[in-house]
Formats: C-alpha cells, sequence, structure tokens
DNA sequence: GCTAGTCTCTGTATCGATACAGACTGGATC
DNA sequence: GATCCAGTCTGTATCGATACAGAGACTAGC
C-alpha cells in the first residue's frame, strides 16, 4: 500500500490540508512544519501528491495534446512534422507543460474514443484528415484548442496558425507554367481516404479529402487555369500515405507515353523526393528531363536540389503551443498566418523539346 | 456547467452505474438501453467519462512518459533521439497507449517535481544526465521504468535495453588506432555538466557524468591502451550539447600547433558532423587529413561519409515501449543487448607523414 | 411449482487529493 | 481593555467517475 497523503498528515500529526499545502501552497503555513511534514514525507515513501487525484480536484492537467492522422509513427518520419514538434515542444517546456503525443486508431469511433480519453488541458490539431469528428470531440469537453489547416467554417474565436496554402501553392505552380509545363500531374497524399496509389479522376478540387490537400490542389490548378489549362487536363496522383515509396508507386508507369506529363507538383517534400527516386532508378540510366517540385522545404529538399515553398515549420510549432498556452485577448490575434518563399532549385526546368 | 455522468443517468433515469457501464462495459447492459443512454448523452452534450476521474477511480491513466535531459527541444533535434521516439510511438500505438513527452527544468529540485506530477503509468528513460534521482521518484511513485542507459547498481528486476557501449566504442576506436593513429581527442556531450567547450582534464573516465558517456569514453581508452596510449596522452574535449555548433566550438584552435591530434573520435554522430564542419570551414581551403568518427550511424552519418557505430535507433525506442508496456514474466527477459555494428566510411584514414 | 441460473440494473463505498470558510493565536493599535 | 489583523492550521464539501456486491425479473429444467 502506497503511503497516501492521509498517511504523512497521520503521521506528524496534522490535518491532511496542511500537507496538501505543505506541497503546494507553501506560504500558508510556517517553514519549520512544512520541513517536518517534507522530512516525514521522505521517511514515509510518499512520492508527493498523487497528479490524478490533483487534476480532477484543480480542474487541469499541465500538459497539452498534439493530434496526428494516422500513425503516430508519421509524426517522427516526416521531417517536417517533428520541426513542428520541436517548436510546441519549446514552447510547452518555456511554460513548465508536458505533450501528449495521442495516436489515433483507424476506426472513428476508435479515434473519438482516443481523443474522448486523452488527459490534457488543450489541443494541437496538427493533421487529422477531415478533422472536423475530432473538433467536435473538443469542443464538446470544452477544451480549447489550436488548428494548423484553415478551414472553412472556422468560428470567429477558433485559434489558427498556418498559411495561405492556396497563394503559396499558386506561386510555385505559376513558376512551373511559366517555365512552359502543360502536361503536368499533381501529387498528394490520401487525395481520396483509402485509394490506391496513382492516378485518380476527381470533378474537382472539393471531393480532396483534407482541407490542406485541397488548398494546395486549388493553388496549383488556379496557376494553371491562368494559363488556360483547365482541371479536367490535369493529371491527380494519389499517394497512399506521405512517404517517398508511396509516391513512387504512385507515378509508376507515368512517364511512359508520348504524352506524360513534363512536371509533377508534389503537396509535400516528402512526396517530391519520391518521385526523385522514382525517376532515378528508371531502366535507361539517365533521368527523364521532367521537373518536380515540393512542398514544406525539409532539409533534405536543398540537398536533393528540389524546388519548393519554404515554410517555417519550428515557428508553427511554437505558435500554435503560445496560441494555445496563452490565449491572445484580442481574437484577431488567435488567426496568424504565416509567410511562405518560393524557393527555386534545380529540380525544375524548361520543358523539354521533344 | 458541463454535464456530468450523473446528469446523462437522471436524463434517461437509470443510475450513474449504468451509464458508466454503457461506455465502459457494453456487455452489462441490453443494446437498446444503451443506445438510449448514449443518445441522451449525444443530445446534452455530454463528451465521454472526464479522463482524469476515470484514470484516478481505475488506478492507471493510459500514457506512458519518456524523460529527456535537458531541453525538450533537444528530443527533436538529435536525429538518433527522433528515431527512438518513433519506436517508442509504434509501439505505444499498437498499445493504444498515449505518449506524454515531460520536459525537465534544469534545476533538480523542479525536475523531481516534475517526474512527480507526471501523469503516467511507467516511465521510458531515455537519457537523464546522472539520472539516479528520477529514478528515485519513480520507485517511490512505485511506477514501472525501462532504462536506456546500463547502470552498475540496477536491481536485477529493472528493465533496460540498450547496448555494450564500452565493447562498441572499442571496435571503433581500434579501427582509428589500427590505422596508426596516436595523438587522438576524445569529444563528448557534456562530459563535466556546466564545462565550456573545448579541452578538459580528466584523472580518470569516471569523472564523466552521464554513464553513457562513461561507457563510451572507457572504450575508446582501452583500445588505445592496448596499443601503449595513456589515458593522460588523450585530449578529452567537452561539447556544452550535442549540437553541431558545440563540437564546432569544441575542437576551435585543435588543429593548429604541431602536435595536433591525427583524429577525433566523437561519442554521437551529430557531433562529429560538427567536428567536419569545423574541418570544412578552416581558413586555407583544403580539409586537414583529420580521421573523425561518430557514434550512432544516423541517417546523416552515410550522406557525410562518417565512419561510425551503428546501433538500431527504432528498435531501441520500439523494444524501451514494449518491455514497459508488456512486461516479460522472465526478469532476465528484460535486459536486452542490442548488436552494434562498425560502418567504415571516409571519414577515417591512415595518419599522414608530415 | 420450485430451485437454479442468467440478464439487467442499482446503491454504496471509494479513488486521493484541493478549495474555501472559519477557528484559534498572539501581538499591535487606540 | 477591547478591537483588529496577520499568520497558521483545521474541517467539510467536492472534483467525476468505477468497483463490487447484491436485488429483481425472467427463462429453464425437473
Amino acid at each position: 500500500m502506497k503511503p497516501t497523503l492521509q498517511a504523512v498528515a497521520d503521521a506528524v500529526g496534522v490535518s491532511r490540508s496542511t500537507v496538501s499545502n505543505a506541497y503546494s501552497r507553501p506560504d500558508q503555513l510556517s517553514a519549520t512544519l512544512r520541513e517536518q511534514i517534507l522530512d516525514a514525507a521522505r521517511q514515509l515513501g510518499y512520492p508527493g501528491p498523487n497528479p490524478t487525484a490533483r487534476s480532477l480536484r484543480r480542474g487541469f492537467v499541465g500538459s497539452i495534446g498534439v493530434l496526428f492522422t494516422s500513425h503516430l509513427s508519421y509524426a517522427f518520419t516526416d521531417p517536417f512534422a517533428v520541426r513542428f514538434l520541436a517548436g510546441v515542444g519549446g514552447a510547452a517546456e518555456r511554460h513548465g507543460t508536458s505533450m501528449l503525443l495521442v495516436p489515433l486508431p483507424p476506426a472513428v469511433t476508435d479515434a473519438r474514443r482516443a481523443v474522448e480519453n486523452a488527459a490534457v488541458d488543450g489541443f494541437c490539431v496538427y493533421c487529422v484528415a477531415d478533422e472536423e469528428w475530432a473538433l467536435d470531440v473538443i469542443r464538446a469537453r470544452g477544451l480549447p484548442f489550436v488548428s494548423t489547416a484553415a478551414r472553412d467554417d472556422a468560428g470567429p474565436d477558433e485559434r489558427f496558425v498556418g498559411i495561405d496554402e492556396r497563394a503559396a501553392a499558386r506561386g510555385v505552380a505559376a513558376h512551373v507554367a511559366g517555365l512552359g509545363h502543360r502536361r503536368v500531374a499533381l501529387l498528394a497524399d490520401s487525395v481520396v481516404p483509402g485509394a490506391p496509389a496513382g492516378p485518380l479522376r476527381l470533378s474537382g478540387v472539393h471531393e480532396a479529402g483534407h482541407p490542406t490537400t485541397r488548398g494546395r490542389l486549388a493553388g496549383f490548378a488556379d496557376a494553371f487555369a491562368e494559363v488556360g489549362v483547365e482541371w479536367a487536363e490535369l493529371t491527380v496522383l494519389n499517394a497512399p500515405g506521405n512517404s517517398r515509396p508511396a509516391a513512387a508507386a504512385a507515378v509508376a508507369g507515368l512517364f511512359d507515353g508520348p504524352t506524360a506529363p513534363t512536371a509533377v507538383l508534389a503537396a509535400s517534400d516528402v512526396l517530391a523526393l519520391g518521385v526523385l527516386d522514382a525517376l532515378a532508378q528508371r531502366p535507361g540510366g539517365t533521368r527523364p528531363p521532367v521537373s518536380v517540385t515540393g512542398f514544406d522545404d525539409v532539409p533534405e529538399a536543398a540537398a536533393a536540389g528540389l524546388t519548393t515553398v519554404r515554410q517555417p515549420a519550428e515557428e508553427k510549432g511554437r505558435i500554435a503551443a503560445e496560441l494555445l498556452l496563452d490565449p491572445p485577448a484580442d481574437a484577431a490575434a488567435g488567426h496568424v498566418l504565416l509567410p511562405t518563399a518560393l524557393v527555386v532549385r534545380d529540380s525544375t526546368g524548361p520543358v523539354p523539346r521533344s
């Protein structure tokens, strides 16, 4: 039987309240009594107030949750997510708060349960595909949250940090269009949940499952619409998972016909790197002159010479945590739009004359 | 006022117990009543049982803690730590458990308090410098833990996963000694807590603060002792932090004299990469022919051509979490030693003839 | 018709603490 | 000498659930 606060109180001959105060409100008792109590606690092997009981009574926990789609290991596999977490971690640390990473089971019912059961004071919702259900649960619990994906139906008091996905995507696509590319493929992770790797027929951008994906695809489409390439002429490729192999699988066989795309615009650097992997491994030796762009500008992108869109990853995490931990008084300040920049490297070039 | 379980019970006209069962033990009531209860809960906006209250009553939380030295952002900055976390995360996910990352404040008193207050069912102690105090707190709380650093005084029932640090270090050092190097420097992070970047006088390996560092330095020393180089002849360099800049600062000015070391053995890849950075940036242009070795074999090491010791990072994390979540019946199985391998690349070579 | 056994559901005790109002001291103030 | 106040400590109510023993109702079996 582990000793409780009551046991310490009995040992010293004071009330439970006083022992509690010895730990949590030292100004409420004399220094000598406090020492005496802490000594007795040490002797009894009392490890301090039970965190769970304390949380129940106080009404807060002292930790914030971070929500990810799909596998928790994704959070450590995607370099962008890692930088984001580093930002959240730094802010949490400064605030003396812990970080709870909550894995979401594949079935929505189970996933809801996971969000309901998380002992946290609030959530950073990093990237939950079709995340409405998660936000519903969080709202029902009365917990604050910060989202990193812009949502059309966001309430005015809901906090957000992110980028203008659509404008940023339009920028990189305009660069590709400016190089003369007209036959292009757009590649994204889980465009339609559960769809296999490869081309997909979508009647429009609105069919994409994830709001971030939707924004990026829409931006790509905008830029090509401006040069007269309609949505129906664009090839949409699905990668089942944000990984290099998934991207390589998605573009398998894509570059073979005479009307093959001359450029691939990926919705993340990891996917773009996977396309470069696939191109590098094509039989025949030389790399086909296909232009490839990414999104995020993770460290690996620079080494691979990938043209991409830079967004501040760590800052995104830091601000997300700060918006959660010190909510700004002004509601407008709870909506932060970060800057992005087009980074042109070697992976894009003019259309080859066939 | 948020609705409680009692409110739902009142609305339906059943007892609190029955509502609780509707959530946690569906076999204890009829399907129709259960549906009725869940419907009522939805209507009232009841988000399911309060996680904290549930944890208090049930006696467990459903999450495991991970303990790191120093900044929490370190966990996301060191690629080895990231792989380790990925392993822990994967295992936690399979087990339906969350992961709590607990930042430790610099002052020990505060750090103890942080460990006391963490609402978890057990700890993976990744790397806490001079970690005894943390283990004391964990033991006092009666929580299980898995350590990744071998300790001399480990109890027989204490779980551990790691490598034979000393033997692995001896291996890479023997390779360097075999190439003819005799004037060498050993570089490690926070050899003595708080010491500045640069050379340090240590009377012996035992002065190193962290058990892992101690093991690696001892292994390096073993190999050189075998070829007649005594401890006093080795230069020990301190890096204040496991980062490339810290390592670069530690070797500043090191290669200038006529008796400069011809090899640097680093206790981690990140430090070794920092030494390579420093060498690459030396005025004069050409890289001096200094051999450099790392430890861990993180992804960046391959790209940099770094000779190093490979250890399975993700597996270490996975096994740590599994030892915590499904303790083996056999106590001996709770002590796992992972294999290591010397990986020779271009960063090491024979001693140049001066 | 009676005993057993199975399904459902209820009531009470309990998990381990903190909040808050108030009681008691002893000294300063007028 | 009465009043006030600051400094300490206590007692009771409460945070929001789950465990467990047991009470009724109902079907089976003999």
